[in-house]
DNA sequence: CATTTTAACTGGTTATAACAACATAATAAC
DNA sequence: GTTATTATGTTGTTATAACCAGTTAAAATG
């Protein structure tokens, strides 16, 4: 049946997440101390350290040494800049997520995809553009570039409803890990600003991401993209937490 | 004397960082096993893995279930973002730092201010408004806003050359521990134009942002700034892992 | 020869245990 | 009453140990 076992400190770390969704902990309230979760969820020290670890580190969190561990200011908990796709993130907005299909199809990859995407010479991509909408808002452009040995076929899937993570995830075993982002201002182009519903004068985000996953238990380079988006409407949450 | 005892898990971090940058190991080359750390360092696994799991999240290396740990791409690996001063990216960017101080005082804060540092009604900020240069060039104007209680005399400094953190963290002891940022794209007002050297047609990025520390082992809002960034001759990097 | 099995590696999870470092409130000493 | 001391709580660090889960190459099998 092949039913995946989850680790001890994930179902936790969900069932704290939980609590704190729900409010039963709130801001700067503390969570129960180590050794009581450890009673409670009967598991060991390390297994709670390595849950809470976690949600300290995603913001959820905050421990002072020797008081506790406390609940963080919820509003930023989530960040808006995930690993997933955007349409969850529209979601999470409480808002109505809908996407239309500018362009898409197979191409020789370029210098520059070739470079972010580990690609030999005339190696092929499937590239999508799509426009995504909150409540019927144009919010964002997005030009992705995948190498197509990686997504063999790809081009059958309809990704006007079809959410492309989810796509490479189910149909392709491609687990996200990692992503490197640049962020920039600029002014949108007429074309860019005409699908998105404003005047070229009205400033832009522009990110530019390669998002490396898992492919057969092997780290690579899984997609790059740029990503237009409106930023009168819009803005981003980054949580930070320092290294030491 | 009062020796700070570093831990060992830190100790090993700071020695792999430093093999990596010495270009000991290269990109997408293996690291020593965890049981090989283990014994070159004489310490246990849960040491190793701590340092490593650390390394990890701040993208130096990427592992592989069943095959080993590897270096990863080199540039990106100093999250431009950084906690820290933007004194010490430029540094990092081996381009020479100044700044200019415009404008500083104590004020009482105004109400986003009250709000974002979490202070009382008339309570007084110090702010502090500055230029960053990279070898001479203007790269950013930020504005900073600090609870006075927690940095009163901090006006006697001179900010021109002293670096805000190193005082913060030297003189009033205050351990930064985490932030929350947001991200706009705007065009900048004439009086920014003109500090920064650039036309108003020419966009910007606008980070706001609070920063938390740890003041006299509690945790709270230190600071919050707005910084607006040239970004036609800067980008920023992120570098972002998946939390699952 | 091709295939399967095994053994020996890798990182991933978890338990138990001890002590250090810090916080705080109760207690003892002055 | 005020000041030290102590006890007891918290999180932080580290060691030892065992087993799970992938990877890979050598060895056994057909």
């Amino acid at each position: 049946m092949d039913i995946d076992k989850l680790p001890k400190y994930y179902l936790l770390k969900k069932e704290l997440i939980d609590r704190i969704d729900r409010e039963e902990f709130k801001q700067d309230e503390p969570i129960p101390s180590e050794r009581e979760l450890m009673s409670q969820f009967d598991v060991s020290r390390i297994t709670v350290r390595r849950a809470i670890n976690e949600l300290v580190n995603e913001g959820y969190l905050y421990t002072i040494q020797g008081k506790g561990t406390y609940i963080k200011n919820g509003r930023y908990s989530q960040n808006l800049l995930s690993l997933t796709s955007c349409t969850q993130d529209i979601i999470k907005l409480g808002m109505k997520p809908s996407r239309r299909i500018i362009a898409s199809g197979i191409e020789v990859a370029e210098k520059k995809r070739q470079h972010l995407l580990h690609l030999p010479e005339g190696e092929k991509v499937y590239f999508l553009e799509r426009v995504y909408f909150a409540d019927d808002e144009p919010i964002n452009l997005t030009k992705t570039w995948l190498p197509y040995r990686l997504v063999r076929g790809i081009e059958k899937f309809d990704f006007s409803e079809a959410s492309l993570y989810e796509v490479l995830q189910n149909d392709y075993h491609i687990e996200l890990t990692s992503a490197d982002r640049s962020i920039e201002a600029v002014l949108s182009d007429e074309e860019t600003a005409r699908l998105l519903g404003i005047t070229p004068d009205i400033p832009i985000l522009l990110f530019t991401c390669t998002t490396y996953g898992k492919v057969g238990g092997i780290e690579q380079p899984v997609e790059t993209f740029r990503c237009h988006y409106r930023s009168d409407k819009f803005k981003f949450y980054i949580h930070q937490v320092s290294e030491n």
